[in-house]
RNA sequence: GGCGGCAUAGCCAAGUGGUAAGGCAGAGGCCUGCAAAGCCUUUAUUCCCCGGUUCGAAUCCGGGUGCCGCCUCCA
């Protein structure tokens, strides 16, 4: 079995074979830096983590590049609303981006190219496009020339003629300076809107239009032609069906292999929205109390083209899973001696954690693997078959699925303060002494300072709440 | 109005023609001094509703209902 991912373009499950042998080459479209991301946001960056993070585990070299949008209508409006100066807000916001995906475990991108950094490779290719006809100029700023392009709407698979300005109703015309209200704008005059918000190129005064860096950065960093482009499912029309547009139009040659698209997500059952009062940010989140890994989790166990449902309840569930996970490592690490290796196990589990995945990323049936075998183990461990070989085997298993999920790593071990460790000898000389009223009192009393007593055929055990 | 997606137990969620994974929660049991953890059993005769195709459908087709997305720079 090789990997095998939903292709909007084809609107089907293909065999992912990537344009240089063992190599992939991701561009995913980043946050708009001009507040705080919310979880819905994020659900899209797990995906796109899980999808470089499963192509590493199958043994690609991926060079993924994530965007980030730091000149755009609503951050101008931001900037005009605060007086803040344009940089001084998306650095505020670039900042607390990169804090959020490390709080969740997301894997740095290798690159995070901001648009205002790329303002000559955006100028170059709208040049490109104009010595081609592909534009046209209407005071000032440039346009996309829609009719110039036949292959639109193959993405979206949306007619452009029933793009025709009005159609919907919801289409004023009149806002448009374009020719026509399909085409889109590659380069914006500035106007006094814009305030300090300008760049005086070839081009004229003004700024680019939103499209263009997407298609500007990810020639820049993957080459013309690449594997795989991801987004939400909004971003399919009209963002990525631009994009195409631009980009071939301007290299003359085919833009992208794969496209990927996530659903969205919603809360309570609702769609997330402010004044139902759902609406999250990470750090709404974590104010609230809730562990960034089981946020992970819940994020990352529906599958990404499923529209996904985040409850507080579905977030404590996870929590409980963790625990669950977090046990059995517990249990495997205070094993030794001889035994069964647990090499069938270990090898029937990856192979089969690797089949799921390789089937479009279905984590929801890979985790479901990896909690069979939990449980299978677990019931060795209790039979008292398993030695430390199994053990360790079991673990460095759990290690390398980790790479590809992020929730199954050991937590952090922090030393148990002795007045604990003398708190548990004496629950121990309490129950040896049969005073089991004390050891409860002593048991309880430790549950107050957040560690949780087990006794074991091997004596006890602390870990914390 | 046009186009697209989704609807599986109390909650989250796999499964796309062959008789309902997994996690959480609940119930009973084993183990334990008691717990916890772990294990076992159990919890959807049924997959939004109504028709149809088929030996057989959660899975395919038609109709309906509900939710969600796109159709103006929203993951």
């Amino acid at each position: 079995m090789t990997v095998h991912l939903y292709n909007t373009l084809t609107r089907q499950k293909d065999e992912f074979i990537p344009i240089a042998p063992g190599r992939a080459g991701i561009y995913t479209c980043g946050p708009t830096i001009y507040n705080f991301a919310h979880i819905g946001n994020f659900r899209a960056y797990m995906f796109e983590d899980l999808l470089r993070r499963y192509l590493e585990f199958r043994g690609f070299a991926v060079k993924h590049i994530m965007n980030l949008t730091d000149v755009e209508d609503k951050l101008i409006r931001t900037c005009r609303e605060t007086g803040e100066s344009l940089k001084k807000i998306t650095d505020f916001y670039a900042q607390a981006f990169f804090e959020d995906i490390d709080t969740l475990g997301i894997l740095r991108a290798h690159e995070y190219p901001a648009a205002t950094d790329h303002i000559p490779e955006m100028v170059d290719l709208i040049k490109k496009l104009r010595d081609k006809g592909h534009t046209y100029e209407e005071d000032g700023s440039i346009y996309f020339k829609l009719s110039t392009f036949p292959g639109y709407g193959a993405l979206s698979r949306i007619q452009a003629d029933a793009l025709r300005a009005g159609a919907s109703g919801r289409v004023d015309a009149d806002e448009y300076e374009a020719e026509d209200a399909r085409d889109f704008a590659l380069w914006k005059a500035w106007d006094e809107e814009d305030g300090e918000v300008f760049w005086e190129t070839e081009l004229g005064k003004g700024r680019p239009g939103w499209h263009i860096e997407c298609s500007a950065m990810s020639i820049k960093y993957l080459g013309p032609h690449f594997d795989i482009h991801c987004g939400g499912i909004d971003n399919m029309f009209p963002h990525h069906e631009n994009e195409i547009a631009q980009a071939q139009c301007a290299t003359g040659h085919p833009f992208v292999n794969y496209w990927l698209h996530c659903a969205h997500l919603m809360v309570d059952g609702r769609k997330m929205s402010k004044s139902l009062g759902n609406f999250y940010t990470l750090r709404d989140l974590i104010e609230k109390g809730l562990d960034p890994v089981a946020i992970r989790y819940t994020l990352l166990a529906t599958h990404y083209r499923q529209p996904a449902n985040f409850t507080f309840e579905a977030v404590e569930a996870a929590a409980q899973a963790l625990c669950r996970i977090r046990d059995f490592r517990i249990r495997l690490a205070e094993l030794d001696g001889d035994g069964d290796a647990l090499a069938d196990e270990c090898s029937a589990t990856e192979s089969e954690f690797t089949h799921e995945m390789d089937d479009d990323l279905n984590i929801s049936g890979a985790l479901g693997v990896v909690f069979n075998f939990i449980r299978d183990v677990n019931k060795k461990i209790d039979a008292g078959v398993v030695g430390g070989d199994g053990a360790a085997n079991a673990l460095a298993l759990l290690d390398r699925l980790d790479h590809v999920t992020g929730v199954f790593s050991p937590v952090a071990e922090d030393d148990v303060p002795q007045e604990i460790l003398d708190q548990v000898a004496a629950r121990q000389q309490a129950r040896r002494d049969k005073e089991f009223a004390a050891a409860d009192a002593i048991r309880d009393a430790l549950a107050e300072q957040g560690w949780i007593l087990e006794d074991t055929p091997d004596g006890a055990r602390v870990k914390r709440a």
